[in-house]
DNA sequence: CGGCTTACATACCCTCAGTATGTTACATAC
DNA sequence: GTATGTAACATACTGAGGGTATGTAAGCCG
């Protein structure tokens, strides 16, 4: 049994006064986190949360300098939290098509868990802003996305224009395929359901002008079918 | 004792009272209206709304019984609006694809709309709820889109399964189209280039098995599960 | 041990949603 | 016309909650 001491002795010298602050913190953001979920951003007040952290509003205010803040750190962590889930996912696999379906599946999964729907999809935009929510999505899940999907135009021969236009509105599509899967009564069926629309979407793909394409509108011959 | 008053036998006359009060109240939801769109529901206090409709408080919770009421006034009056407009541009066509193509750019020229675009897409779901928002979405924008949707599928022939499926997954993907168009430097742009992409999605309608198909899962051909 | 800093606690302020109570212009009945 | 009732407000207040100013005690540091 190796003893902890040890490595802390050498690796890290961390002094008490800092173990109990950022255990402080730490319980701080779990609570927020809980309350943040259950009542969003305006239905949480900051009383609450030092109720429940067992500290007070002095201690919530030196660690985090407003509510609004406290709500970021918690929005980053559970952001983070998402990603690294669907990070490690996709190293199950090499292939384009295959990863798509994984990112997707697990995405789905982790819209279901209600910290990341209640905090991530739904109050961020608005607590944060939209501009600084976008800001912050793109280098988390929305970034993984379109990681995906670029791969997934590439594979399917040649770059392909607007590939960044795809992406934005693909990923509208999963964020609602979330809360369609989460709201249905049956999750397991809406979630196959899901899944077969969003591959009939990306096979839609093929038909998006790629590079050295004539310009063209997309337009299938209508009425022809 | 007196039933039934001899006022209304001429029709609707308007006593001078009810008009100052409907004027109130017009002035009421047209500035707060203004002030939701540009700070956003948590962003806007009464007293702003009261001193620019030039009342006081007493005023508004004469009209509405609270902040919230106010603003999901506010939000059906825009949300209406924003239905009469979609409804009107689709009554130019009968062809379903070309129905698709008019409520698609119209919802997109909505989506433009400052106040439309803050206050039904950004604010309500989180200030009126996620439930009561979808509920009154189904009754508007995303019904339109539905139906849309739904007469596509059945002029690809005969009728799909999981037609709400997609049409939820689509809206999704119409709301982030939208955004992406007003966030654009060129909306112009963004806006032609967000056409094409949501027409070949509809193209991925193509694949979705129908009514007798034997389930397949539109996967071209690569792919392995 | 004595000073200094950090990590809090306490007490207070201010904005703002909501309420309770007045007040007056207008409609209705006689 | 006058009396009376009521709708349509105005005024004054309360409480909750975010934020701040100040106090304080525990730990590190020479």
């Amino acid at each position: 049994m190796r003893p902890a001491q040890k490595v802390l002795r050498t690796a890290r010298k961390t002094t008490r006064r800092q173990d109990y602050s950022s255990s402080t913190k730490r319980a701080l953001l779990e609570h927020a986190t809980e309350l943040f979920t259950d009542h969003g951003y305006a239905g949480t007040s900051l009383d609450e949360v030092v109720a429940a952290a067992r500290v007070t509003k002095g201690a919530l205010y030196h660690h985090f300098p407003s509510k609004l803040a406290l709500f970021e750190s918690v929005f980053m962590r559970c952001q983070d939290d998402a990603t690294k889930q669907i990070d490690k996912a996709l190293r199950s696999s090499r292939d384009p098509w295959e990863r798509a379906q994984i990112g997707m599946r697990t995405f789905l999964d982790v819209c279901q868990q209600p910290n990341y729907r209640r905090i991530c999809l739904q109050e961020a935009p608005v607590a944060l802003g939209h501009e600084r929510w976008q800001e912050a999505e793109r280098e988390s899940s929305y970034g993984l996305v379109e990681r995906i999907v670029t791969d997934l135009l590439k594979d399917l021969g040649g770059e392909h224009l607007m590939a960044e236009t795809f992406g934005v509105i693909f990923y509208g599509a999963m964020r609602a395929a979330g809360e369609f899967v989460a709201d249905a009564a049956d999750p397991e069926d809406a979630s196959n359901d899901v899944e077969t629309v969003i591959i009939s979407l990306l096979a839609g793909l093929r038909l998006l002008p790629t590079v050295g394409d004539q310009p063209s509108d997309g337009v299938p011959d209508q009425e022809s079918e």
